[in-house]
Formats: structure tokens, sequence, C-alpha cells
DNA sequence: TGCGATGCCTAACGATCGTTAGGTAGGAGG
DNA sequence: CCTCCTACCTAACGATCGTTAGGCATCGCA
């Protein structure tokens, strides 16, 4: 019976705060506990374990990812591959700006997860990264993008996008519009036929 | 007096692969000790802390990154803004190819450092970084790369570019030269003048 | 008025952390 | 032969780790 009150809720925030600015095996029960002002023994109230805090962010992260996506794609109908990539790209971009200390943690904390966990994840994860990579084969078949390795493009493409999660802070230069248009722009042209 | 003998360099590369495959965090003294079949104690007749065996690593990336983005430009000569940016491209993936975990490590892990020395690598990544910008925005201005925003173009490339030190592998599909080949591609189209 | 949640507390557990102290075995060089 | 040096050992330190046990206050609701 997993919790999902409020308070819970919380917890999982902070979590995010603080595996995000720290990483999940620098970062303390205590510490988490310090930030919401009671004692450490008293998080396991809520939670079974870290590993569980860590599994409810990046679970719910992937879904957020997975459910854009679905969005997206739907959205697009049945249009061409480079308007379905650039939904997807834009997908994306919503995603992590949307909740950036929770999907940087999903990005580079989901190998702290044990055993079954890991692999749930590592498989949802390839799955996601299948959808831009057969856009991308689609679109080279009808001769939308250049003839190039779709794994190796979508590879490009989806580690830039994650790469956002890093950096972008919701008070900095640039509006989550702004980067969704400009990384939909680098990553079309990144397969565009001809050049130069 | 920092020790540099052969002893101290296979140290030097067994916590490279611990704090690639793990993290430095979840790393502990004595599991790098085991991989060298001693006692955890006995690292610090080699080493002053475990800190200092990261600073070692990523001091040596960074140097590793800087030399070749050098040696690139240097090469280059006063070519277009183009060729120098390939240049930078193709250096950047050799050296991670070179030194997988050690990349990946610095790419990850340099927030782990306490004070001074992750300001120093903040700086030099931000220096490192800039000479892609740069780059870029010397292409916009002679109208060899589209007009777009040189800062959002750097981060994309190069946030892509580190991706590649997390899922590369020697023994994998595609060989260093052919990841440059792409990667300078896909980097250079993203920039490109006229799509569609 | 009583009752069960809810939310937190203190105290403590065994394990593991990074690190220090002090000692030993073996080989190189005078 | 003696001495230094390298490389490692055992033992232990205080701190901190994730987690459990058991108890106490506050609240909505019957």
């Amino acid at each position: 019976m997993i919790e999902t009150g409020a308070r819970r809720r919380e917890i999982d925030e902070v979590a995010s705060e603080l595996f995000h600015a720290n990483g999940y095996a620098a970062t303390s029960v205590r510490d988490i506990a310090r930030a919401l002002d009671i004692q450490g023994a008293s998080l396991y109230a809520h939670v079974a374990s870290k590993e569980d805090l860590l599994w409810a962010i990046v679970d719910r992260s992937a879904s957020a990812f997975e459910h854009a996506a679905d969005r997206a794609v739907d959205e697009t109908g049945d249009a061409d591959a480079v308007e379905r990539l650039a939904a997807l790209v834009e997908a994306h971009v919503e995603v992590v700006a949307a909740d950036p200390e929770r999907s940087s943690v999903f990005v580079t904390e989901w190998r702290h997860l044990s055993g079954g966990r890991r692999a749930v994840i590592a498989g949802r994860r390839d799955a996601y990264e299948a959808r831009f990579r057969e856009t991308i084969r689609d679109g080279v078949a009808v001769g939308a993008f250049r003839p190039t390795d779709p794994a190796i493009a979508a590879t490009f493409i989806l580690t830039a996008l994650n790469g956002i999660a890093t950096w972008y802070r919701p008070d900095g230069r640039l509006s989550p519009d702004r980067i969704a248009d400009h990384y939909v722009e680098l990553a079309l042209r990144s397969l565009s036929e001809d050049h130069r």
C-alpha cells in the first residue's frame, strides 16, 4: 500500500531537490529529514526505505516522459516523421522544464536502484529511446531525413535533451518555450538533407 | 609531493573504473582496495585521501580535453569556423574513446570535489565550453552557420558529446572513428544554413 | 467521551565509512 | 652486512550510515 498523502508528496519533493543537488548516494536519510525539520527516523513513518524514495521519484518521472510522448504522438496523428520527431523533442523539453530536479534524478540516479527495479527502468528507457530511433528510421526511409544511423542519431539527440535537466533553472535566462524551439530546430537540422 | 609511480597509476585506473560504474559517493575506499587485492588502509601509503583520488582522475581528464582542443585548433590553423568546430568535435570524441571511464568520471563526478577544487574545474569547464561557443559565434558572424544562439548550440552539442562517455564501450558496435564521423556530421548540420 | 489515525519523538542496533598508528617483510644500494 | 625504501599488514578510532522499536501528542469522528 503506497502512501500518496500530502506529506508524502512534500517528502518526495525535498528528496528530489537533495538527490539532484548532491546525488542519491551522497544524500543521507537524515539530510532529507533535516530539510523537513524532523528526525531521520521519523521519515520511516512515511517511507519503507531510502531506495523506495528514489523509486517513487524515478518511476513518476519515467511516467511523465512516457505520457508526454504518448500525447505528442497522438496529437500529430499520422503526420510525417519530421513533425513527429519535432513533437517528441518538444514534449521532452516540456517535461524536463516542468520538474528539472525530478527529471535530472531520473536521468542520473536510476542506476542506484537495485536489481529488478533497475532492470524495469532500463527497459522503459530503451522503449522511450526506441520511439525516437524509429521515428528517425521512418524519416530516413521516406527521404525526409538524410541517410544516417538512426541509433546514433537518436542517442545524440536524447543525450543532448537529457543534458537540459542538469543545467536548466526556472529563473534562468531561457524560458522553456525558447529552449524547446531551439532544440527542435537543432535536432531537426542535424538530420536534414542538404547542407552547405 | 605527488606520487606518480607505477602502482599509483594502477590505483587511479581501478578507481576510475569503480567511480564510473558505481559513482564516487557509492564507492568506498575498501571497494577500491579489494579490486587491487590489498587492505583498505594500505591505500593510504599511496594516496592522502579518497578525494585526492577523484581529483587526480578529474584533473588529468580535464587536461586531456584541453590539450586535445589545443592541438585541434592549432592543426586547423586559421581555417574557417566550420572546420574548427569539426576539429573540436572530433578531438572530443577521441579523448572520450581513449579513456571512457576517466572521461565519464570527469563529466559526472566532479561535483563531489570540495570547495576550491570544484571551483577550479568549473572554471576550466567554462573555458572549454567557451571554445565551442565562440567558434559557433564566429561561424554565425561570417554566415557559415545559420543565425542561432551560440550558448544554446554549444551546450546542445557538448552535452551530446559528453553523453558518449556514459555509453561508449571499446568492444561495442561502433569504432571511435565512426562515432566521431557521425557526431561531426550531426553537430555541423545542426548549425547548417538551409533546410528542407 | 472514547478511538483510531496521523505524525512525530528518543534511543538504540549493527554495519560501514574514511582515516590513523604502528609494525613487518623483502629488495636495492652503499 | 647494514640501511633505507617500497609495499603491505593488523587493529582500531570516532563518525555516520540505514533502519527498527516503542512511546507520546493531536486531531477528526463516532
